[in-house]
RNA sequence: GCGCGCAUAGCUCAGUUGGUUAGAGCGUCACAUUGACAUUGUGAAGGUCCGUGGUUCGAGUCCACGUGCGCGCACCA
């Protein structure tokens, strides 16, 4: 094998085919695990599901290297790493999607033309052709999921969950139908729930007018078009201006409708704003609504009568003047009206937050509907615990105040939002009025309604609407395993360990979730969840089709190797976090990986070929008498000290550090120190390729490609599937100080003769003197300096001024040497260290230090001013042959 | 309005429970290099850790207030 590596790592040469020698190999299924039994602990992460009709971005990029890095560490511990991938019909933009393109193809208006059923098949063979796309585009990240275990939102089994949930969700009085006002998408046609509402700011007008000249009272309104749907004006029933007229109903002309207003009283009222009168609209927000319901629970009520249509136009109800009208025309026309009439009392201008839809982004009416609704505040049957006590207790107390049942979000920052958001839940409105999805199992007789199966007898027609797709994705961690079916997966699998998303999806997804999984299974999905940052591009934006900024991670791929970009992305990148991407990272990334191929290349080389090294034949290990170097004992401890270090942070899931970890020590300490030791030294095949072997399987969770690739020549298998090294060598601390003093002179040296400007080859001679552990090391700090004239002696040689290193005094003999830059150098020198010593007296004079500290910190800073005082008396004597 | 986060080298970011002279990568500058690697090596420069006050023997780290930026929620009549 020797000499048989390419010079440089070509990772577009070799990466399908070792995906390919993966999926071949059956190990991303964890029962083909070797070694595994049924006892054997699993360790179960699904997969956020793309988007069927999504092309891979660099946010997939991150979350394929996060979730992927994880479960090949597990893997590596020797647990049974499953990683259950799928994909996402993403009822919406799916059918969006689809729908643009019909009418790109002449179809002007895909529903009504194709009708439901053509209409969903043409959805579907869409779906199926791009789901391809998307499922190889992961595989090229190099994502060691479960295919066999491919699951899609919407397929059959599925689908049999969400019906089941549905269906025992009904049966315990939680799912309902209700009217209500409704998140309404003119361009989206359908609902949405409050969840996917983005609220943005915009420019707005507030109008004060009266409806009509006899009526008392003014009121304030941005959207005067609504207001020919209003039926009553609410006060706060302390403001002492209107008391008098609560309770009493007024005939008003106004705009063209006859409206019949009744004054109320609500607290919910601020007398403050505008002109403390409300004009009551209960057809058309949440708020009014709400008064509605309270009226007429009271039985007291007024009048509901909605004036915009579904299609965002002005109902007939709205009277002549504006029916038929778009809202914004209305508004005009209505404005018109006030001032024609003198109404008009005032106008300003006012910055106003309004609710868009976050896949359609127009503004979101509410307009009042029958649909299906996840009542969050109603004890379960039996449970004695509302949803939203579930939701709480799941990342609290655990369910049932099981700490086993209990999910930790990492942040933990994040918990808080999520409980806030718990405590201030509504009630979900789940049915939508688009077809791709979920068909909600309602059927309608009459004034019969049967939910579940399709009842027997004639005469029965299913529900038009599809759920909510986030309905489907909040059973994805027990219907990918089986769910309802009472399946050994989910007695293995489930809850699973660890999951990582977007903290965008925190409500929308984690919390859905949480909800499912503790109704369904009275478990959690899943302990941990580990909330990602946005990426983003090098100057802070947001990655968007709009802004022409889209990185695809194939191309980066292509050009830098899957390894580098899931180093990349994982470093500089903490929980929670956005995080920028920018092509010098991967860059450096690249150049790391390569740097890996190339220790492994000179090693494998140098040594006869890779083999598998159980334990490095001269180590003590072995029982007998050690020949290991200083240099060896040294490195074999760093690398246990790493890989203690980089299991602990993954544990901790800090990806990033762990990386940075592995990173020093394979290119300082590994390639820069000890395999420039290794060739002075010699005969190192032992000691190189145990740590090489143990190394590239440290690397593996992050880079596993090029990990893989240079562990064909270690002949043991597939290093997916190797032994996650455990920590073997400890540093005594004689040693550690003594290979301190080696690299502090080696430094010393060099940094000297880039002082004096002199190459090593044109340095005469150097002489240790009181050399201490440094005797003995001439050959290394020789090699490492490249002067080979180097020895250790008691004879200081005359008019040079040595370097101070610990107890030792290194002269070196220079061509010539500028005594003014000498004296100058060492003057620097003393200066500095009295500063020091001066800083560490008054530290250590201070009376309170000494009392309170603890000892260990006291001895530090003693042990740290003896040495300063060591250094300077040394300069001093110096300074002092140099002077005279 | 309520809440959360961030502010550390030119840039991007680390910095665990308070304890050496605050770190890394990239960038910059100087030098080196025919032997694993120019996808390299060696060295250097570069920081009032946003400000003010406090707690402490000791604060980048904890507390309070302030400034700037970002975000979530509510109001949005």
């Amino acid at each position: 094998m020797a000499n048989e590596m390419a010079k440089a790592y070509e990772a577009k040469l070799v990466e399908d085919g070792i995906y390919e020698s993966w999926l071949s190999s059956g190990f991303f299924t964890p029962e083909n695990l070797p070694n595994v039994t049924d006892s054997t602990e699993a360790f179960t992460v699904v997969m956020p599901p793309p988007n069927v009709t999504g092309v891979l971005h660099l946010g997939h990029a991150l979350e394929n290297s996060l979730m992927d890095a994880m479960v090949r560490y597990q893997r590596l511990l020797g647990k049974k790493a499953l990683l259950i991938p799928g994909t996402d019909h993403a009822a919406l933009p799916t059918q969006a999607k689809v729908e643009k393109l019909l009418m790109a193809d002449g179809i002007k208006n895909p529903r009504q033309e194709l009708g439901r059923e053509k209409l969903v098949e043409k959805i579907r063979e869409f779906a199926e052709q791009s789901k391809s796309t998307i499922l190889s585009q992961v595989k090229k990240m190099g994502t060691s999921a479960d295919w066999s275990r491919l699951a899609y939102t919407f397929d059959e089994k599925r689908n049999v969950a969400v019906n089941e949930l549905f269906t025992r969700m009904y049966n315990d009085g939680l799912i309902y139908r209700g009217f209500r006002v409704v998140n309404w998408s003119v361009k989206g046609q359908s609902t949405s729930s409050d969840d996917e509402i983005e609220t943005i700011e915009r420019a707005s007008v507030l109008y004060t007018f009266k409806y009509s000249k006899d009526f008392p009272i003014a009121i304030s309104t941005t959207r005067p078009e609504t207001k020919v749907g209003d039926t009553a004006v609410a006060v706060h029933p302390a403001d002492d201006r209107y008391t008098a007229f609560i309770g009493k109903t007024f005939n008003v002309d106004f705009a063209g409708s006859k409206l019949t207003i009744k004054v109320i009283a609500s607290e919910e009222v601020d007398p403050s704003f505008g002109t403390g009168a409300l004009g009551v609209t209960p057809a058309h927000s949440p708020i009014d609504f709400g008064m509605y319901e309270v009226q007429k629970a009271k039985q007291d009520p007024i009048e509901i009568i909605q004036v915009i249509g579904l299609d965002g136009k002005m109902t007939v109800e709205a009277g002549q003047l504006v029916a038929g009208q778009t809202v914004e025309k209305a508004r005009a026309t209505v404005v018109a009206w006030l001032s024609g009439q003198g109404l008009l009392e005032d106008s300003k201008d006012i910055i106003q937050n309004v609710g868009t839809s976050d896949r359609y982004g127009d503004v979101i009416e509410s307009v009042p509907m029958t649909q299906w609704w996840l009542n969050v505040n109603k004890e379960i049957p039996g449970r004695g615990k509302t949803l939203k006590d579930l939701m709480r207790d799941a990342v609290t107390t655990g369910l049932n105040g099981d700490a086993s049942q209990k999910v930790s979000i990492t942040p933990e920052r994040f918990t808080k939002l999520y409980l806030d958001r718990v405590n201030n839940l509504r009630d979900w409105c789940l049915s939508r009025q688009i077809w791709w999805g979920h068909r909600i199992p309602a059927w309608y007789r009459g004034e019969e309604i049967a939910v579940g199966a399709r009842p027997e007898g004639d005469g029965w027609v299913q529900d038009e609407d599809t759920l909510d797709t986030w309905f489907s994705s909040g059973s994805w961690t027990f219907s990918t395993l089986g769910w309802p079916e009472k399946t050994s997966d989910l007695k293995n699998f489930h809850p699973t360990n660890w999951i990582q998303m977007g903290y965008e999806i925190l409500y929308l997804w984690l919390m859905r979730m949480i909800l499912m999984s503790s109704y369904a299974l009275n478990q959690v999905p899943f302990n941990n969840a580990y909330m990602h940052g946005l990426l983003r591009d090098k100057d802070g934006n947001k990655f968007s089709k709009s802004s022409g900024n889209n990185i695809d991670p194939i191309e980066v791929i292509n050009e830098y190797g899957c390894d580098a970009l899931r180093i990349s992305v994982l470093s500089g990148n903490t929980p929670g976090n956005d995080s920028r991407y920018y092509t010098e990272k991967v860059e450096a990334a690249r150049n790391l990986v390569n740097k890996l191929w190339n220790i492994s290349r000179f090693i494998i080389g140098n040594v006869g070929g890779a083999r598998h090294v159980d334990v490095p034949s001269n180590s003590p290990i072995n029982g007998g008498e050690t020949s290991l170097t200083l240099a060896d004992r040294w490195i074999l401890a760093r690398f246990s000290e790493t890989a203690k270090k980089v299991s602990s942070l993954i544990d901790r899931y800090d990806f990033s550090l762990a990386i940075e970890m592995l990173r020093d020590f394979t290119w300082n300490d590994f390639a820069d120190w000890y395999l420039e030791i290794a060739k002075i030294e010699g005969e190192k095949g032992d000691v190189l390729l145990y740590i090489l072997e143990r190394l590239l399987i440290l690397w593996h969770p992050f880079a596993p490609f090029v990990t893989e690739e240079i562990y064909k020549n270690f002949n043991s298998g597939m290093i997916i599937v190797a032994k996650w090294p455990t920590v073997e060598y400890e540093l005594s601390s004689e040693d550690r100080s003594a290979f301190d003093q080696v690299c502090s002179a080696v430094i010393a040296i060099r940094n000297y003769l880039s002082e004096h400007k002199t190459l090593p080859k044109d340095v005469e001679s150097i002489v240790m003197v009181n050399a201490g552990v440094l005797s003995g090391m001439e050959s290394i700090i020789g090699g490492l300096t490249k002067v080979k004239a180097i020895r250790s002696g008691e004879e200081r040689p005359e008019s040079i001024t040595p370097i101070v290193v610990g107890s030792a005094q290194i002269f070196v003999q220079l061509p010539a040497v500028d005594a003014a830059s000498e004296k100058a150098r060492i003057e620097s020198g003393i200066a500095e260290a009295t500063k020091f010593i001066a800083a560490q007296e008054s530290k250590l004079a201070n009376a309170d230090f000494v009392a309170r500290a603890p000892e260990k910190v006291i001895a530090g800073e003693r042990q740290k001013l003896a040495d300063l005082q060591e250094k300077l008396a040394a300069l001093q004597k110096e300074h002092a042959a140099l002077v005279s």
